[in-house]
RNA sequence: GGAGGGGUUCCCGAGUGGCCAAAGGGGGCAGACUGUAAAUCUGCUGGCUCCGCCUUCGGUGGUUCGAAUCCACCCCCCUCCA
């Protein structure tokens, strides 16, 4: 493979490689690099918006290259600085370790074990004195700090800064120099860290990192960036049917945001779908691509095709799913109301929630709309309640 | 340490004694329309044993028939000064 052609795989999806032309040179020493990348060590609930670097590691490896997945578990102590958690509780050793199991389970799916170094940054960082601290503290000023993207924004919008936020990409871009990265790969949002590491391992002699940003990976709503709080994600250890519909419900635009980030296909292959849509085809078909693509990523092909058929039956022939959760729900001297059956269901968030949905005529029961919010349901029955469009449970009144 | 400003429901942000579960916007959810796309229209958006009741407006304690609104103390944040 040529550099030119390895370039272009290095760069598909990136915001910015600093500096390029530095790991041309590296790439020409025919050496494995040593890919950098860091990682929080609070549980993994990792969602494809995390899989946009790991797919990234991916490539590096399959190139031919040492990945170093960095455990923060140091840095951790800190939080990352943007302002939600001041300050976070060290976690425990156990936790720890426990949270790096579950970080090798899910990556796994993508990364190569084999040519993965699992490291956690508490092994030199938590050898160093308060000295030491200060010294690296030394390394660099406020105002330096305050460049920071959301340092500034807090710090001109009266938000509050704690002192020890700025030890964060001060300890993250140390670790550059322990690991001796060739390469730090991180979120667009991380671009200050890592420049970090570059300065501090110039001032220890030693090559700069190259870096590389990606971009941060719209949520369903195509708007805010995927994360569990947001409620816009698509986690990899979601259901097939579930990661199936997910990727179907995100809009045409955004999905060929996601077919350039989180495909493997060859991005030739992509603009030919894309031209296609545009010459008329519809876009589902495509999306269908993606989506199945993705499922048997995570799951298998097996179902990721199960899951392409559950989802045709069930949305555009509107049939109710073959599988679904099986509750039972306790009745109350022979009879439940069906606002609190929904509840303890889990198909609402309360039974106020549920009171609402019935009005809104967005309950069923065996496929048949309700009105009655005050409906009693008898003991012994077995039905299937419906909310919306795609929560059912399969409900036994016990 | 001093002076000033501020903490309201998921978020922003009105409200300065009863008409306040609290305006408006955002977001979210649901219904219609669809390709579980976008756009659009409509409704909902604290909890409960739901035509009624209960709990919310940084915290605690007061005043009052009645407080998010008044008073006292406390906590937290910001700005300026030192």
């Amino acid at each position: 493979m040529s550099i030119e052609e390895i370039l272009e795989i290095i760069r598909r999806g990136t915001d910015e490689v600093l500096v390029e032309a530095d790991l041309v040179d590296k790439l020409k020493e025919g050496r494995s690099l040593r890919i950098k990348a860091g990682f929080d060590p609070t549980a993994p609930d990792l969602h494809l918006g995390h899989t946009v670097l790991i797919n990234k590691m991916r490539q590096f490896q399959d190139l031919g290259h040492e990945v170093i997945f960095l455990i923060g578990d140091f840095t951790g102590m800190i939080g990352d600085p943007t302002g939600k958690n001041l300050t976070r509780k060290p976690l425990t050793r156990e936790a720890v370790l426990e949270n790096a199991k579950s970080y090798e389970h899910q990556v796994f799916k993508i990364l190569d074990p084999l040519k993965t170094t699992v490291v956690f940054n508490s092994s030199w960082m938590g050898e160093k004195s308060a000295a030491d601290l200060i010294k690296l503290a030394a390394r660099q000023t406020v105002a330096r700090m305050l460049e920071r993207d959301d340092f500034e924004k807090r710090y001109k919008g009266g938000q509050p800064i704690a002192i020890h936020e700025f030890l964060y990409p001060l300890v993250q871009g140390w670790d550059s120099v322990e690991l001796k990265a060739d390469v730090e790969l991180g979120g667009t949002d991380q671009k200050f860290n890592l420049l970090m590491g570059r300065e501090l391992q110039k001032q220890e002699g030693q090559t700069p990192q190259t870096i590389i940003t990606m971009p941060i990976l719209e949520g369903m709503d195509g708007v805010q960036k995927m994360s569990k709080s947001l409620n816009n994600y698509i986690g990899v250890d979601d259901s097939p049917d579930e990661m199936f519909g997910k990727l179907m419900s995100v809009s045409d635009e955004l999905m060929w945001r996601y077919f350039e980030l989180l495909s493997f296909r060859p991005m030739g292959e992509i603009e030919k779908m894309r031209r296609q849509v545009e010459e008329g085809g519809n876009p589902r078909d495509a999306k269908v691509e993606l989506a199945k693509e993705i499922v048997a990523r995570f799951h298998s092909p097996q179902q990721a095709d199960q899951a392409e058929e559950s989802f045709v039956n069930r949305f555009r022939k509107g049939a109710i799913p073959d599988e679904m959760n099986e509750v039972a729900v306790e009745a109350d001297g022979g009879v439940i109301a069906i606002a609190n059956l929904l509840k303890q269901a889990g198909l609402t968030a309360s039974t106020s929630d549920a009171m609402r949905m019935i009005r809104q005529k967005a309950v069923k029961i065996d496929g048949e709309a309700i009105s009655d919010t005050r409906l009693k349901i008898d003991m012994g029955t077995t039905k299937i309640y419906q909310v919306g469009k795609r929560k059912f449970a399969r409900v036994t009144v016990k």
